[in-house]
DNA sequence: CGTCGCCTTGAGGAACTTCAATCAGGGTGG
DNA sequence: CCACCCTGATTGAAGTTCCTCAAGGCGACG
């Protein structure tokens, strides 16, 4: 399989210490690069998947639902991201996770990256920094669902997504695509969509944000950081 | 060093696939086990530990704080957790991790541990599992204190740690020792100690619990699972 | 007996939710 | 080009949940 793997390889490379080798035989257990349209399921919840996705442009979410509907994202993968870790140790999965827009996807044999893991140290350590990331950025979301209110909680994610969609040569994009309605940020800071509407608007009036028909600016990112009390360092999963 | 590591040995040869090298290799790796008051720092959030603690008896807490003093734990560390899995990874805590009952407490060295993995592809498979268990775990309490109230977030703990507390031989523990105060209780829910307070008089009055000085008796455990939503499934990390 | 930590209670207010209606923009069929 | 429709944003109103502040109460312990 030939895909253009380079978005989620170049992730592995610049934060893990990897040979060619290694990449070389990540890249062997990937069988599938496809296209997928928005709103559809890469895995379910509780399943018990044999594929793992990377994605390799656009934006997927992992979320979990309570059987009345109640949803919660746990999630965004963009760019570069390995989807269903977690179904590298334990068959069942505890959350779906779906494209929130158009988006190419890798997909991967959980089995063949399980022997990779064992044939080479490093890539299990890259897997294991792997999961030690997503664990640093859901600590940061407990903190802030539990403790931080509507505006601190959606500052923070614009903050965090700027972050994230920034270009290597700069530290945080002032203006990005935010694929997402107030409902699924709702989904994403706990809120219902019309606090979400209201909040938004406040951010707006304080002069911190525009939101115009999916674009994001961040018009005083100073402020938005020490609204939010973002601290960047969760996010940096460098080298073990 | 030949300290009793039992507990936490015992925990990982039950969950993944380990050898007995396997195991006497990472019971090299501890230089110290020791007893530590209540209320002691076992790690700082902001520092870069070389020393990894595993809870050999005791309870412990990970949290998070805020520059204004809003806290919210992250994890609770029973007998045999180990810690600070995060710095195997990279070096920087985002939490610190603190006695909540004295503890007795293995001291690991980072490095050693670090070099273990790269020896044994089933030691990192087996921190790899830890790091996804604890992911599973936050990743259900980001659902819970996003999308759940009061009541559901401390039936879902409850539930949550009768199955912990659980001896071997049950499924789950109807009575135990929960050294937790209300404000504690609240910085693990995102709630203020008042209204954990009055959370907890309507589980009592419904006759779900019992709590008599740090004395949790589960009084109707199926309509308490059913409050909460519980799904113990997210606390089998099973083998590999 | 006094003190200290923690639990309990009351009162008032802030944050957030639900329900319901309206508005705005883009896409489609005629 | 226009009428229609659909999705999502916006707004209002009313109610619930949760918070802060403040004051007692209660048991352990010196």
């Amino acid at each position: 399989m030939h895909a253009d793997l380079r978005p989620f390889l170049y992730r592995l490379q610049t934060r893990f210490e990897l040979q060619d080798d290694d990449l070389a035989e990540l890249a062997d257990c990937c069988t599938d690069a496809s296209s997928v349209a928005k709103d559809l399921e890469l895995s379910f919840q509780g399943s018990q998947p044999d594929r793992l996705h990377a994605i390799l442009s656009g934006w997927a979410g992992r979320h979990t639902l309570l059987s009345d509907g109640r949803r919660q994202f746990s999630a965004l993968h963009l760019r570069g991201d390995l989807c269903e870790i977690d179904a590298l140790c334990d068959g069942v999965l505890e959350f779906g996770v779906s494209t929130l827009t158009a988006c190419r996807v890798a997909s991967f044999s959980r089995r063949a990256l399980l022997d990779v893991m064992t044939r080479r140290p490093s890539v299990a350590r890259a897997f294991l920094g792997l999961a030690i990331a997503e664990n640093k950025v859901l600590t940061r979301w407990n903190l802030l669902l539990g403790r931080q209110p509507a505006a601190e909680r959606l500052a923070h994610f614009f903050c965090e997504l700027s972050m994230r969609n920034a270009e290597p040569d700069e530290r945080h994009a002032s203006s990005f695509t935010l694929p997402l309605n107030q409902t699924e940020l709702g989904d994403l800071a706990g809120l219902s969509s019309v606090h979400v509407n209201r909040t938004l608007m406040d951010l707006r009036s304080a002069g911190l944000i525009q939101l115009r028909s999916s674009e994001l600016t961040i018009t005083n990112w100073k402020e938005l950081v020490a609204l939010a009390s973002f601290r960047p360092s969760y996010l940096a999963s460098s080298l073990v």
